[in-house]
DNA sequence: CAGATGCTATACAATAATGTATGGCAAAAA
DNA sequence: TTTTTGCCATACATTATTGTATAGCATCTG
């Protein structure tokens, strides 16, 4: 029956980014540290931010501090809000004379790891005062919310806001390893694959959905070796495991890689830079998405990729 | 060749505060006035954004501040910033003692208008301290993200970190006003509605694609009157323009309203509330949940949503 | 044209936030 | 046990942030 005043209490943000070095830190003197204030500060923001929200945060003790439920709910809510102070300083560093500052770039494990590289060195070596963070997933990292800047996807952008090149398009085939193949064979039909070792994903991502639409065999059911990590999927083909899927250009690299079923099952992976339409007037962006369109061209024009 | 320091600047957050009001009043006396504070705290602010960044924010002039293309850049951020600040503080205010406080609860624009009401005046009514905000929309609201706290949703939860519980199904069927068939007669077949005024949707959105997948005739291209908002298709409806949509409980309520080929073309519509399992230990949003699921549970098991 | 309004920029005073220094306490190390 | 280390809490001094008051400059209005 005692309402505290749970209205807009408009507090100062700082106590939040206080609140969240405590949380991670866990003590007031190590968050003090890592924010370069001293501890009696950080001390009275917490009390400050537990007095306006009417509850307690932490519970004291002299080996540091323990959160409370209260305080866990809210870390994810504090970590979101210093992911988006990062992209906001980004963004405007971006736009400062001359082009220097960080870029964050997320794309596929293998094209981060086989393709990016040699883009992004020549990139940094134009442009001494340019730093990339890349960020490899195979899940599509958000662009709207400023995780990373720009995205190197397989997938054609939806939403009108974002800033989209088509770069070309990356073949895809069934591989396997020479010495796989002297043990089982090399299958001739689509058919014979049912005995065989695959090697394909666990989770379903939306580039394989596609992929199952025009080969329904591709699918979970009928994988020996599943993992969702492209990279440890071509280290599986490599090691002479099974037969899955990789890049024609990769797989060429490597002389004890053979092609399977080539005719049959090819994929082309259409593949775009995406950027946010807002950064568009940004000088470091700009340039680092028009060397990403350059160099992922010059990728995909490659011979390597032009197997028909 | 004269690069800034764009390395780790490690501002104050509420920097970005004032700087997004400035942003969006239009001048630093209208952002003093909103945030509280006076004009020069908001000018030495924005000042000290300018020269951390290395870039000028705003244009001066007499009648104002005009933004720059890297302050239009740099809003979307801020307005995130601001957006999860807001959340953090009601999630903070949940945990306090008492049940108040506000949550942020979306929905489609029908269940909104015509199913919750009653339900969140139960709610408020036995918990005096408890205020609601209503985001209405049929496009599914980040729960992770923080921009509603708690979502009724008719699609099944993807995500593991989100609590769900599903309260039922509520029929959805075709429906046209006395009006419209005494003028257009009454379809008896699929076929028939080919020669009938169609009330549909503009833009598609995931519950429709389902709807299409049983029904392909209930197509984008079939839509003589097209309109994303349900409650215009259903006030569409009501006004005796065509044949659409909606859901059989509320058609029952008009006593003009008659069902279509309800034999051939029904779809049940399974509801879920749906939370971010963060906030389970609040009671504010425990009760909120429960409410909803209780009061939804009783609407779908109504003898007007039980039209098998 | 004179007067009002609304805005920014600057100088100075008041206030609020931070840092320094210290004491007390518990756990780990000697 | 004694010592050391690391932590939090408090009192006091310092700094930095904010508010007040004012001037200057445009635009709009009668």
């Amino acid at each position: 029956m005692y309402g505290k005043k749970c209205m807009l209490e408009n507090l100062r943000w700082d106590l939040y980014r206080t609140f969240l070095a405590v949380l991670e830190e866990g003590s007031l003197s190590a968050a003090a540290r890592s924010l370069a204030l001293t501890q009696p500060t950080v001390g009275r923001h917490i009390s400050e931010l537990e007095s306006a929200l009417g509850l307690s945060l932490f519970t004291r003790s002299q080996t540091g501090l323990l959160p409370t439920d209260a305080a866990r709910a809210l870390q994810d809510d504090a970590q979101a809000m210093r992911g988006i102070a990062a992209a906001l300083e980004r963004t405007g560093c971006g736009f400062s004379a001359g082009i220097c500052g960080t870029v964050r770039i997320s794309a596929s494990e293998i094209v981060g790891v086989e393709v990016l590289p040699p883009i992004l060195a020549g990139l940094q070596a134009a442009h001494p005062g340019l730093n990339f963070e890349l960020v490899l997933s195979n899940k599509v990292q958000d662009l709207l919310r400023r995780e990373v800047d720009i995205a190197v996807r397989m997938t054609a952008p939806k939403q009108e806001v974002l800033l989209a090149t088509r770069v070309g398009d990356i073949p895809v085939a069934l591989h396997a390893h020479q010495n796989y193949i002297e043990r089982h064979g090399l299958p001739t039909s689509l058919a014979d694959l049912e005995s065989h070792v695959l090697i394909g994903y666990d989770q379903e991502t939306p580039y394989l959905r596609a992929a199952r639409a025009a080969y329904p065999f591709w699918s979970r059911a009928n994988f020996a070796l599943r993992c969702d990590s492209d990279l440890a999927q071509l280290a599986l083909i490599r090691a002479g495991a099974g037969i899955g899927i990789c890049q024609v250009a990769l797989a060429q690299k490597n002389p004890h890689l053979v092609p399977v079923l080539s005719e049959l099952f090819t994929l082309k992976l259409t593949t775009w830079v995406v950027m946010n339409e807002g950064l568009r007037n940004s000088t470091r962006f700009m340039t680092t998405f028009k060397g990403l369109v350059q160099g992922l061209r010059q990728y995909t024009q490659t011979p390597m990729n032009q197997v028909k």
